[in-house]
DNA sequence: TTAATCCTTAGAGTTAACTCTAGGTCAATA
DNA sequence: TATTGACCTAGAGTTAACTCTAAGGATTAA
């Protein structure tokens, strides 16, 4: 079975090989494996794992939440409501933060139109009148 | 003109008021100003302006890219084509965070089946043949 | 065999963004 | 008048997530 060394790894995930060891040292990848000198050997189904972490990560999880995961994961079919449970949430949670995003884009989109109007203007003095409104055109 | 205390403004922003007066010492609000005995006194405006603040804060930006728009304020008309650029920038970037977060969802989402699945079945092992694909059903 | 290039660990250093403490001022109230 | 409870500053402490250094081990290439 092909296997991968850290640095490998590192370049795939786009990571660097001191984040790897430190989520080793967290205890983010009890599985990955070692030759008989200690150099850790990936394989593909630990590379799939560091991708999930990587997702929960980009979703704002702290490591010490995705270690809980990761430990629910060793602990076999007694932590699948945990583990259910816990995808459930962070389904709510993405949908909240992309429902926040949004609302933070629409005062953007305002803040560009507000400047594109007082560049072709030449001056901010333009909006001198305007509304305290921003979610209105 | 109706002023508000460090207080009432952490209050309304749901902020404390040690990070308000962190944001003061990073340069974040230069607008604010003082009564003779050196107490912030914030105007309906400068809560305005926090609330800008929080949105780029909101997207990650950075306190110390806050601080340049926020200097570009300070700078008036001259910089109007910076803070535009500043704006469209920002909105590039969070088009690309929602995207993000959305293509997140759907590993995500794929994990709740995966583990409504298996606790339908009582086991993972129900899961043991399955392709390792993630985008499809 | 010697140099280069991997790998390892322990532990120190860095950065951002707070968060709090100590010591002080000032205005209102018991 | 004394105490309470706002406010202030300077600066120290905290936390998360890296990021790096030092010292050393194994493998390959000349």
């Amino acid at each position: 079975m092909k296997t991968y060394t850290i640095s490998e790894v590192a370049k795939e995930l786009n990571l660097t090989v001191y984040t790897l060891r430190y989520y080793d040292k967290e205890g983010l990848m009890p599985f990955v494996e070692r030759t008989p000198n200690g150099t850790r050997r990936f394989k593909e189904s630990d590379i799939d794992a560091l991708r999930i972490i990587e997702c929960l990560k980009s979703t704002a999880m702290p490591i010490k939440e995705i270690k809980n995961f990761i430990d629910w994961c060793s602990d076999g079919d007694s932590t699948l409501q945990q583990r259910y449970d816990m995808f459930m949430d962070r389904k709510a949670i993405v949908e909240a933060q992309i429902e926040e995003l949004k609302k933070q884009m629409e005062v953007i989109e305002h803040k560009c139109n507000y400047y594109k109007t007082a560049l072709e203007a030449g001056t901010e003095d333009i909006h001198k009148n305007d509304k305290m409104v921003i979610s209105t055109t």
